[in-house]
This record gives structure tokens, sequence and C-alpha cells, in this order.
DNA sequence: CGGGATCCAACAGGATACTG
DNA sequence: CAGTATCCTGTTGGATCCCG
């Protein structure tokens, strides 16, 4: 986990530190209802690459977002889930997907 | 103002597409309440460089988010300010930034 | 004051090959 | 299945100089 002294001043700018990659923020939609699979994230996520989604969850763990849980079973089988915290992101996807969607309407 | 066959299939993904840079959603916050100049902005986000302000402005004008209002003086003035459509960003930046306060009240 | 035009460094992200 | 290890490329963002 991130130490305060490491993240921005502005809270806002804290929140974009946090989900600023090209994926994190589908990959939070995707583990809202249930944990995930490694590639079956993979599968989803049409068009990612497995170092970034590995890069990506890696960092997500590592600042609270997510938690990854290992069966140690051969074959490997390996979930990953939203946190308390994570879940916490809930009202920014919802925010997100509602401009989106609005943004739709208004274009064009 | 873009169209929307070049937006992302996903209505978070298009929300990030428009807000994805380093600095925007901190314009965008600075703009909430009036509109503001180009030097006025440059000196509040520290650190910006005047290329990456110019260019974020101009992407977000494109995307209908902000408006510019020359006022073809002599020395020149120049203000920016929220479309419509930019406020209705302003729900995500109240979320990211209750998320962020949050965060810091959990790490370490 | 409000930029334009370049040039450059850093980094995120993608492609490919390999592994326990 | 769930990754690791390299290598490579494109895009962002920063620095600097200049202009009406």
């Amino acid at each position: 986990m991130k130490k305060k002294n490491e993240l921005p001043a502005c809270p806002v700018a804290t929140s974009v530190s946090l989900i600023g990659g090209k994926w994190k923020l589908m990959i939070i939609r995707n583990l809202r209802n249930r944990p995930w699979r490694f590639n079956e994230l993979q599968r989803d996520l049409e068009g990612i690459s497995q170092k970034v989604l590995t890069d990506s969850l890696r960092q997500m763990i590592d600042d609270g977002l997510v938690y990854r849980n290992d069966y140690h079973e051969n074959p490997p089988k390996v979930y990953y889930g939203l946190t308390d915290l994570g879940k916490e992101m809930m009202p920014i996807i919802d925010a997100l997907a509602d401009f989106g969607n609005y943004y739709k309407t208004i274009v064009d």
C-alpha cells in the first residue's frame, strides 16, 4: 500500500493516480459483482495484453483496491476481486458511465 | 466535436477518453465556478507547461466540455469556461475528490 | 498576454517468446 | 492456467525559443 507522502496533494489527483491506466477502470467494472480469474479477465477485456493486465492488477493490489486469491492448485487457479476499498470506487465508475452515456446522446 | 464512431463502445471508456490527460480534471475543477484566463490557469496549476495547457484546453473545447471567449483586445484577453456539457462532469469530479479524501484516511 | 513551433525524455502500453 | 522476461513503439508531457 502506498504511503501518504507519495500521494498528490489534490484528492482528485490522488484518485486519478490510482485509476489512471488505460484499463484499470474496466477491470474494476468487471470485478464489481464477483471475483474473476486471470484469463477470464483477459478474454473479456478484448485487446489488453497480458503484460498490461498483470501490471495493472499488481498496481491495484498494491494500492489496496484489489485482492489476489491463489488456490495453490495445479493447474493454477487464481482469483482477483475488489477489496472493500475497491468497492468504494463504484460511485466513480457509475458517474463515469452516466456521463459517457449522456455524452453519446449529445455528440452529433 | 468528436463523432460517435470515434468513441469507445464502453461508456466508462468514453469518459476516460475525454478526461484522460494528466491535468484535464484539475482544469475542470478550476473552471467550476467561473471562467479563467490562460495565464491565471497556468499559475494556479503549478507544474503544467504551457504547451500541455494549450493542448488540453483545445482538446476539451473540441470535445465540447470547455468554451473559449476571446475579447480580441490588446493586450490579449481570453477566458476559458465550462460549457453546460462540461458542468455535467462535476459529479465525477466530486466522486473522485470524495474517494481521494477517503483514500487518504485509509492508507497507513 | 496568449499563445505557436520544435525538440526531447519518459513512460505506458503492445508483441513475442518462454515457463512452472 | 497464470504468469515472467524482453524488446520495441507511440503517445504524453516537459523545456526552450519565438511572435503579434
